[in-house]
DNA sequence: GTCTACTGTGCAAAGAATTGCATAACAAGT
DNA sequence: ACTTGTTATGCAATTCTTTGCACAGTAGAC
C-alpha cells in the first residue's frame, strides 16, 4: 500500500496530474520511492475511486488536457493514520551486489564499468541533493516540523550517497588488483 | 530474473536445500537480496525444471527429509552470462522515508520510535557484518578474486550501516526539537 | 500424553511492479 | 509535408512478491 501513500504525500502541498507526479517522482520523493508512470496513473484512478483523492479535468492551451488530482479530507486522514502503521523492513535488492558475489577475472572489467556508471549517476544525484539542501534546508533546526522530516530524508540520501562514492573508489581499486 | 540468479549465486559453493537457502538468505546474500521461503521454493523448482539446477532427495534421521539443489553446468553458464547483463537501477523503496515526509507533532514520537527500532536492528546487523569481516575478510587485498567481490558487498553494507546509525542520531535529535 | 519449537516443503489468492504497446494534441524545426 | 520531442493518459500480459494457509516429522519439556 505504500505507493498509494507516497503519491498522497506528494499531493499534500500541491494538486498534480499523473504526468507531473511521475516527473516529480524522478527528482524528489522518487529518490526514496520509485514508480513508473503506468503504476502512478493506475494508482491515481484507484485512489480517486476510493475518494481519497479528488479528480478534475483541466483544459490547457498549447498542451493536451490533463487530469489533476488533489487530496480529500478522507485521504488526509488515511495518510495520517498510515504513518502510525508499523513499517516493514525495507526492500534491499541490488543486482550489482549479487553480481559482485560472482566477481572473477572474466567479468571484473565489466563490473568495474558498472560501478563507474553508478558512481557517475550518484555524483549527479548528489549534486542535485546538495543544491536542494543549500537552497531550502540550510538551517534544519529552524524549519517547520514537516519540512524537518523532508530534510531528514534528504540528509540520509546525502550521507548514503557520499558513502557510496567512497565505496565505489574502494571497489574500483580492489577490483583493479584482482584483474592480474 | 534476479532472484533466480541470487539463488544460484548462493549455490555456487555449496549444494543447499530450500530451507537452508531461506535461512542463509537471512544472514548473507539476503542482506542484499531478500526473499521469502515461498519465493525460494518456487524458484528452485523452476530452476530445476530449466536444468539450471540439479535436484536430489536426501533422507535424514532426526529431521524431515529434504531436497538438495546444486548448480549444473548450464546454470553456471547462465549465471556467468547474467553478470554481463546491464544492471537496472535498483529499488530504493523505504516506507520510513515516505513517512518522514509526513512528520508532524502528532506522529513525531511514533516516528522516533520507528527510527530507534531501525537503529537497533542496524546495530545487530553491523555487529554481524563486523564479525564476518574480522573472521574472513581482514585482509581484502590477499583474497582470491571471487572473495574480493563478496568482501566488497560486505564493505558497502558496513559503510551504509554506519552512516545509517549516524543519521538515526541526527534524526532523533532533530525530531526531538520538533516535538515542542 | 500434550504442547511447543524447529525443520522441511508446498498451494492459492491477491497485490505490486515491469514490460511492451497504443493513442493523441501540440510545437518547432527541416 | 514530415519528423522529432514534449506533454498527457491508458490497456494488457506477464512476472514478482506478499500473505495466509496447510501438512508433516522429530525433539524436548512439562
Amino acid at each position: 500500500m505504500a505507493l498509494a501513500h507516497a503519491i498522497m504525500t506528494a499531493l499534500l502541498e500541491d494538486d498534480l496530474s499523473g504526468y507531473e507526479l511521475a516527473r516529480d517522482f524522478e527528482t524528489s520523493l522518487g529518490f526514496f520511492w520509485q514508480a513508473s508512470h503506468q503504476q502512478i496513473y493506475l494508482e491515481l484512478r484507484k485512489l480517486a475511486d476510493k475518494h481519497w483523492l479528488s479528480k478534475r479535468a483541466v483544459s490547457q492551451h498549447g498542451k493536451p488536457n490533463k487530469i489533476v488530482y488533489g487530496m480529500t479530507r478522507a485521504g488526509r486522514e488515511a495518510l495520517a493514520e498510515w504513518v502510525f502503521s508499523s513499517t516493514r523492513n525495507q526492500a534491499a535488492k541490488d543486482d550489482l551486489l549479487v553480481k559482485l558475489y560472482n566477481l572473477n577475472s572474466d567479468n571484473s572489467s565489466h563490473l568495474s564499468g558498472e560501478i563507474t556508471a553508478r558512481r557517475e549517476e550518484m555524483m549527479r544525484r548528489l549534486y542535485l541533493y546538495e543544491k536542494i539542501r543549500r537552497r531550502h534546508y540550510s538551517q534544519p533546526e529552524t524549519l517547520p516540523t514537516r519540512r524537518k522530516g523532508v530534510y531528514l530524508a534528504l540528509a540520509l540520501g546525502i550521507r548514503q550517497g557520499e558513502q557510496f562514492l567512497a565505496w565505489c573508489d574502494e571497489a574500483l581499486v580492489l577490483i583493479a588488483t584482482a584483474r592480474n
